[in-house]
DNA sequence: GAAATAGTGTCTATCAGACAGTATTGA
DNA sequence: TCAATACTGTCTGATAGACACTATTTC
């Protein structure tokens, strides 16, 4: 990492560690689930922890460092990542100073590979129950998860962010299932498609319809340029 | 900045610069106004920026130093502080790898002090047009300001947030005025009423009304235990 | 009383949600 | 034809905003 030094900065001794986390959520088993990686080596080794890592020189932004850690922990590629926030103090890592970009992504689970990156045995799914996860955290990585499941329920109420939880193709009966698992309550058929329909983000997949011994649904998809859409009203 | 080393880190020559930056906005004149500083020292040494500067070690956390950045640059204390976001590259620093986080700040403008701090000559406030300010910023501090007055403009929307460009004790009347002039567009003095009422975030101030040739208003403070209160539904 | 602004009441068009009805498939 | 779920139309209670009205002060 090269410093041209055209500028006073601190000295390196005195420079904070960086890293970044990711909070990997999907739905799997009709429930809200985290991706957690066990900790090999201290501090608090053994300990589960958000995928995460230090930021190296030959990343090339948060972000980058973001995708690069996703890649590495869960072998995901291109979700839908979002930053949540920054956490940093003189007390949170032992090793001194340390300040973390913290990320959150969100994946539909017909794309989990089946191996979870290069440490697979040491990375595994936990349902959030609340805000949190079952096991302690290390670090102040419950503070940090607990806000991106805020973030995600928050968003649900009025945007379309749940459409990334879903595979590329999906009927509006499978979307308002998921809207209904991520706030808990159930939703009226008739306003929901009124507020989807007026977003006007899908689009029909022509020709396609899933099997059942009933009358089949339409699939859709998102349009080729949809970002996150706010609807004028909550959910 | 002891570090006891209790597992791997980076080696100092390859960590990262870390900063934070601050914005401060404020209502003068009518108008939605930033505090900018001149750069005194290379890189862009002479073109205005952001309040900001380096973590220290003897920073207590990120907020922390936000905080002390708002008090050596402007002699403010104790805003409405949120924290924007950070924003991390290779590039965007030419000394190395460079993260900043950013902060939002909003105070009244009766709480600005006749001295802007240790080097007032160097900083000034600049009215807001559009999302950007008329200099050219240091850095990437233009793109940094813009979504921090896209985020306070988002916010108007739906949020009691515009009671932190006001001095402690507001009319409704005053109240109705900063939205308007946030939102650009006039709203309804019965409804907008109602909604600061359903709300119920202030409390009145009694005996105590404003001179004017007029009926005079009634005076209003936040409540003790006031956080920013989101609305149902948009303002 | 006039002027000016603070504050409140009422009316109505709109609309979100409840609910009932129709559509389409397999068995 | 029945069962099951997809999908749509209609009705109604709630309400946001338009607007008019009353209140309170100085001159």
């Amino acid at each position: 990492m090269k410093q041209p030094q055209t500028g006073p900065v601190p000295a390196p001794a005195e420079r904070p560690l960086l890293t970044v986390d990711v909070t990997i959520l999907t739905l799997r088993d009709d429930s809200l689930q985290a991706l957690l990686v066990r900790r090999a080596e201290p501090p608090h080794a053994g300990r589960w922890a958000l995928p995460g890592g230090f930021i190296r020189p030959d990343d090339i932004s948060l972000e980058g460092a973001a995708r690069r850690v996703l890649l590495d922990k869960a072998g995901i590629e291109t979700p839908y990542l979002e930053q949540l926030g920054s956490y940093g103090d003189a007390k949170r890592d032992p090793r001194g100073w340390s300040a973390t970009v913290a990320y959150v992504a969100l994946i539909a689970s017909d794309r989990l590979e089946p191996r979870h990156g290069r440490n697979a045995d040491a990375a595994s799914w936990w349902p959030i129950v609340g805000t949190s996860v079952a096991p302690t955290l290390a670090f102040d990585h419950a503070r940090i998860l607990a806000a991106a499941i805020g973030r995600v329920r928050a968003k649900v109420e009025y945007t379309t962010l749940p459409v990334h939880l879903l595979p590329a193709k999906f009927t509006l009966p499978d979307l308002q299932r998921v809207y209904e698992q991520l706030l808990d309550r159930k939703l009226d058929k008739s306003a929901f498609r009124k507020r989807i329909a007026e977003v006007d983000f899908l689009e029909p997949v022509e020709g396609e319809r899933r099997a059942a011994s009933n009358r089949p649904a339409q699939l859709w998809r998102v349009k080729p340029d949809h970002r996150t859409v706010f609807f004028d009203r909550t959910i």
